[in-house]
DNA sequence: ATTCTAGTTCTGTAAATTTTGAACCAAAAG
DNA sequence: CTTTTGGTTCAAAATTTACAGAACTAGAAT
């Protein structure tokens, strides 16, 4: 596939950001590849050759991110061939997911307060107040998210 | 310092959260040390000896730590020690930057857009949609922090 | 002036992660 | 049945990261 030179910077760019969210470079750069390339649905070879990656990195690449619910494919019958593609439309549920993460921690936060002791109790409301907020964030982002949707009809 | 288990136990999977939020290991049980610490100011020494970590480490996590705005430090005069302690108090920018950088994803995606085919509308949408939404973020979760504030009073 | 203290920096290395290449496998095609 | 295609799996190589240990430094204490 040949992309310009925008494309290119953009995967790159792309995948840097996807890596300081945790997932591996070569799992990055795909996703920016999707982004990019005019077709939005890929197949093995296609993105193996593109950025120059082996068929085992592909491999595991791909199917880190369909578990991490990022990616999946479609197929056409007539051709044995995957085509992958960023399960754009899901964006919501992993918002939903991240938020569920923020509560693991407010809830560690809690732990914390339980077990501290009572002899310094503004560290302690520093810390409760945070937890607190961390709450507040996982009821309320759902109803942004909510609004969002009924302000753009 | 001794800890009882549970203390201990909570500064692990303090450290497991914050190294999944990518800070490493060390810096990670630090924030949980100085979370469940009777004190919230200890000393580089009290934290080496405390977690079983080299000077190197200490030195090296502390000052990360700094950069990040997730730490700083207090001195007394007629004391050369520094006492390093959290700064509770200041999450609210840190959730301030975490917007940002979600709002630099935004501008990515934007350029995405700019860089794409118009032959895939439906594709483009959504890549839109998204970009959007952090946009709504950025604006919108500063004022959920003043609301919850406000409730709070 | 010498020694101590509190911390930094540098070098090496252990460990973990990422990636490759080659062998392999199952289903489809010939 | 044999070959080809599309992809997986495994072992090893390469890269990156985290950490330890020792040497070092600046300022304070003696």
């Amino acid at each position: 596939m040949n992309l310009s030179e925008q494309k290119k910077a953009l995967i790159e760019r792309i995948g840097i950001m996807q890596e300081k969210a945790g997932i591996q470079p070569v799992a990055g750069r795909i996703v920016g590849l999707l982004y990019v390339s005019d077709r939005p649905e890929l197949t093995f070879d296609e993105i193996r050759e593109t950025l120059c990656i082996s068929k085992s990195a592909t491999s595991n690449a791909l199917n880190l991110l369909q578990q991490l619910n990022r990616l999946d494919y479609i197929t056409f019958s007539g051709d044995r061939k995957r085509y992958f593609r960023l399960k754009l439309s899901r964006w919501r549920d992993l918002i939903t997911k991240e938020i569920d993460s923020i509560t693991d921690f407010a809830n560690t936060l809690q732990e914390v307060v339980a077990e501290r002791t009572k002899d310094t109790p503004e560290y302690n409301q520093s810390i409760s107040d945070l937890a607190d907020f961390l709450k507040y964030l996982h009821v309320e982002l759902p109803k942004l998210l909510q609004r969002w949707e009924e302000s753009r009809k």
